[in-house]
DNA sequence: ATGCTGACTATGT
DNA sequence: TACATAGCCAGCA
């Protein structure tokens, strides 16, 4: 009853952050790996804008995500944050190539049980 | 209400 | 490997 309606402050921005907090240090989620895992498969573009209006501090560590190419997707802003989220994942532990790739395979986020 | 924009991804050339 | 194209959704003027 009353219909299966979802609560409105559980709109599609609040799930990709609630998923995102989940994300351990020293790992990475894809774009697209944190929508699917939020429930909202195909849109990882929203994940993208979402965090984009999420600010420094409020806990929710937009560094680790980053895009399908292992690479950090670049905003309109400007390369600043870029660049933070770069140094940001360095010191979690997490490696670039030498092409400013992380390894997926190795880095990437598998919510499975507890990451280790 | 309508239209534009924006931290994406998969696929094809 | 690089570029172009199509699909998808929410927030804001």
């Amino acid at each position: 009853m009353a219909s299966v309606r979802q609560p409105a402050e559980d709109g599609s921005w609040s799930r990709i952050y609630r998923v995102v907090r989940r994300i351990p240090a020293g790992r990475v989620a894809t774009y697209g790996h944190v929508a699917a895992v939020a429930g909202l498969p195909r849109q990882a573009r929203l994940v993208g804008y979402a965090l984009a209006g999420v600010a420094d501090g409020s806990g929710v560590p937009w560094h680790r995500v980053i895009n399908a190419q292992g690479r950090i997707s670049a905003r309109r802003d400007g390369p600043g944050a870029s660049v933070l989220q770069r140094l940001r994942l360095e010191e979690e532990g997490v490696g670039f190539d030498t092409r400013g790739r992380v390894d997926l395979e190795r880095y990437g986020w598998k919510p499975r049980s507890r990451q280790r």
